[in-house]
RNA sequence: GAGGGAUUAGCUCAGUCGGUAGAGCAUCUGCCUUUUAAGCAGAGGGUCGUGGGUUCGAGCCCCACAUCCCUCACCA
C-alpha cells in the first residue's frame, strides 16, 4: 500500500516481482548436490567441484568479500564469496538479492580461512528459495516456549539444542527397532480405532465412524490386539504404537503419545527383567556413548545390574509400613496416617487397598528413586492382565522400571489362562458399573481369543515421549514431540497481496 | 479443575513515581577483500495480548477475557 510503512515482508514480495521481471526464478524446481553439509565439512583442501544447498542462517559482507553460513539439518558450512570469483554482476546480486533465511545453491572449492575453519570458495550460486519473513535472532535463538511450539520449525532452524534433542528421539526408535529385528522380534501394526478401549486404565477419546454409524475410540494401549497377535501364533511382536489418552496437561503427560510395547511367547517377567537391562543398555550405549546421564542436577548411572525390589520391600523401606502384615484397607489407611503421610490430595475413600497401596507408593517411595530400580510383585488389584505369582497369589509377577522417580517402563508375565482372565476382567467391570471409571472394561472377544490356547508371555511397555525427556535432561515432555496439542490462536492476521 | 506468573518492534529484552515508546539483533542507505554476535555512519519500523473501567492523562492502577508457562490433583 503506502510506501513508508513497508514491513520486511512487503520489501520481499517486491524483490520477488522485481527477480522475476529480471528474468530470475526466486522458486526454481531443484538443485543438483554433490554431498551433505556436514559431509562437506570432511571433504580435504581443495577439492574441487564441489556443490551445496542449504538456509542461509548469516551473512557478513564486507565489501567485495563476504562470508555466510548455510545450515541443513546436520550441519553447516561456511561460505566465502568474493567480487573476484563471482564477476560484478552476480556479487552484487548476491549482495542485493540474497537475505538470511533463503536457500541457496553453491559450487566451488573447499578451503581453509585463516581462522581455521573450513569453508567453501563459491564460484557460481543459485537462489533456491526467497524467504519472505525474517528468521528469530541468531544469537538468543527462539526462547518463548510457545513459539518454539506452534513453529516448531523456526525452533529447528534456530536452536541447536532443538535439533538435537530431537536427533536423540529418532535414533532411540531406530536402535531400539534394530535391537529387537535383532532378537527375533517382528515389528506389527494393530488399530488405533477401536470400538472398545482396553489394555489400560485411561479415559479414551471417542470419535464416530459414519457409515457404520458407530462410535469408536482412539486406543489408550495396543496390548490386548499385540497377544491377539501371539494367539495367532507369532512368538515375538511388537509395535511403536501411537497412544492416546483423554486426561489432564502436565510436563509428564501429553495427549498423544508413543508407547513402544512388545511381547515375547515362552518367557516370563524375571527373563523379560534380564532382556530390558541388556537392550537398555545396549541403546544408551549407541545413543549416548555411554550409561551415565545428567538429569536436573542429578547424575543417573545405568550400568547394570539394576537393583530388584519388590513393592513390598519399597514401602518397608520407605515408611516402615509392611503391606503384608496390613491386608486390610481401613487398618492401612491408619497406619499411613500413623506415619503422617500426606494423602490429603488423595480421595482414599474411593480407594480399595491395592489402590490405596500404590497411593502411598507414589507419594511416600517413588520420588526418592533415582537410579534405574526394578520394581517388583505389584498387588493383584492394580494388574487386572498380569499373571499371579505361583507362591503367592496376591501379587502379581509384574515390574516396573523407575528412574527419577518416572516409571519408564512397566511389564509382566502375562494372564493367559482365560478362566482366570474372566473373572477379573468381569470383577472390574463391577467395579465400573458401581461408577469406577478407571476400571477396566469387559472384553469378551479378547477372552474368546484367549480361549483358543495362549503360551506363556512376558510382555513389555515403555513411553518413548518420556525416555527421550530423561535422555535430554528435558523438563517438559511437549518439546519430545514436533507439534504437541495446542489451542489453537484467534485465527492469524491476514496480509493483503 | 485449583493457585501463582508472563504477554512491549520480526526476534531477545528494558521501560523509574501514572506525564511524548527504548536498546541490541534483523531490515533499508552508504563505506569496507579473511569475517564468524564483523565493523563504522545514517534511516525506517509499535493497536504495549483483547475488551471495559479509574484518571486531566494509563505500557504502568482496577475488572473481565484470551493464550502460554510453573506448581498441585488424575493418568505413562
Amino acid at each position: 500500500m503506502t510506501d513508508n510503512k513497508k514491513t520486511v515482508r512487503d520489501e520481499r514480495i517486491d524483490m520477488i516481482r522485481n527477480l522475476r521481471e529480471n528474468g530470475v526464478n526466486p522458486f526454481p524446481d531443484r538443485c543438483e548436490c554433490t554431498h551433505r553439509l556436514h559431509e562437506a565439512l570432511e571433504l580435504p583442501e581443495n577439492a574441487d567441484n564441489i556443490r551445496l544447498a542449504g538456509r542461509i542462517i548469516a551473512i557478513r559482507k564486507m565489501g567485495k568479500l563476504s562470508f555466510s553460513h548455510i545450515q541443513d539439518a546436520d550441519g553447516k558450512i561456511q561460505l566465502c564469496l568474493t567480487q573476484d570469483d563471482l564477476g560484478k554482476e552476480n556479487y552484487t546480486f548476491f549482495k542485493k538479492s540474497i537475505d538470511i533465511g533463503d536457500f541457496i545453491g553453491v559450487k566451488g572449492s573447499i578451503f581453509v580461512t585463516k581462522t581455521g575453519e573450513k569453508t567453501l570458495r563459491v564460484t557460481e550460486f543459485q537462489l533456491l528459495s526467497k524467504a519472505i519473513l525474517t528468521l528469530p535472532e541468531k544469537w538468543h535463538g527462539l526462547s518463548d516456549l510457545e513459539a518454539c511450539y506452534r513453529q516448531r520449525y523456526l525452533d529447528l532452524i534456530v536452536n541447536e539444542e532443538s535439533r538435537r534433542r530431537f536427533q536423540i528421539r529418532r535414533d532411540l526408535i531406530r536402535k531400539i527397532r534394530h535391537y529387537l529385528e535383532d532378537h527375533d522380534f517382528m515389528e506389527v501394526e494393530t488399530p488405533i480405532l477401536q470400538s472398545k478401549p482396553s489394555g489400560a486404565l485411561a479415559k479414551p477419546f471417542i470419535t464416530h465412524h459414519n457409515s457404520l454409524d458407530l462410535d469408536v475410540y482412539m486406543r489408550i494401549a495396543p496390548e490386548t490386539y499385540l497377544k491377539r497377535l501371539i494367539v495367532g501364533g507369532y512368538t515375538r511382536v511388537f509395535e511403536f504404537a501411537h497412544c492416546f489418552r483423554n486426561e489432564g496437561i502436565s510436563t509428564a503427560h501429553l495427549q498423544e503419545f508413543l508407547m513402544l510395547e512388545y511381547y515375547a511367547a515362552f518367557w516370563n517377567y524375571e527373563d523379560n527383567m534380564d532382556f530390558t537391562e541388556r537392550m537398555l543398555t545396549a541403546v544408551l550405549q549407541k545413543v549416548l556413548g555411554n550409561l551415565t546421564i545428567e538429569y536436573k542436577g542429578n547424575s543417573i548411572d545405568f550400568s547394570t545390574p539394576w537393583p530388584r525390589k519388590s513393592l513390598r520391600d519399597v514401602v518397608l523401606e520407605g515408611t516402615g509400613i509392611d503391606i503384608n502384615q496390613v491386608k486390610e484397607r481401613d487398618a492401612l489407611l491408619k497406619q499411613a496416617e500413623d506415619k503422617s503421610i500426606d494423602l490429603s490430595d488423595v480421595n482414599v475413600d474411593a480407594l480399595g487397598w491395592g489402590s490405596l497401596v500404590d497411593a502411598i507408593y507414589k507419594k511416600a517411595c517413588r520420588p526418592n528413586i533415582l537410579s534405574p530400580l526394578f520394581l517388583t510383585s505389584h498387588p493383584k488389584e492394580l494388574s487386572p492382565l498380569a499373571r499371579a505369582n505361583d507362591e503367592d497369589p496376591s501379587i502379581t509377577d509384574r515390574f516396573q522400571v523407575v528412574v527419577m522417580g518416572m516409571e519408564i517402563v512397566n511389564a509382566y508375565s502375562e494372564l493367559v489362562d482365560p478362566i482366570d482372565q474372566r473373572e477379573r476382567l468381569q470383577k472390574q467391570q463391577q467395579l465400573r458399573d458401581a461408577g469406577d471409571d478407571e476400571a477396566m472394561e469387559f472384553d469378551e472377544d479378547y477372552i474368546h481369543c484367549m480361549e483358543y490356547g495362549m503360551p506363556p508371555i512376558s510382555g513389555w511397555g515403555m513411553g518413548i515421549d518420556r525416555l527421550t525427556a530423561l535422555l535430554t535432561n528435558e523438563e517438559n515432555i511437549k518439546n519430545t514431540v514436533y507439534f504437541p496439542l495446542m489451542r489453537p490462536l484467534e485465527s492469524r492476521k491476514k496480509f493483503e497481496e
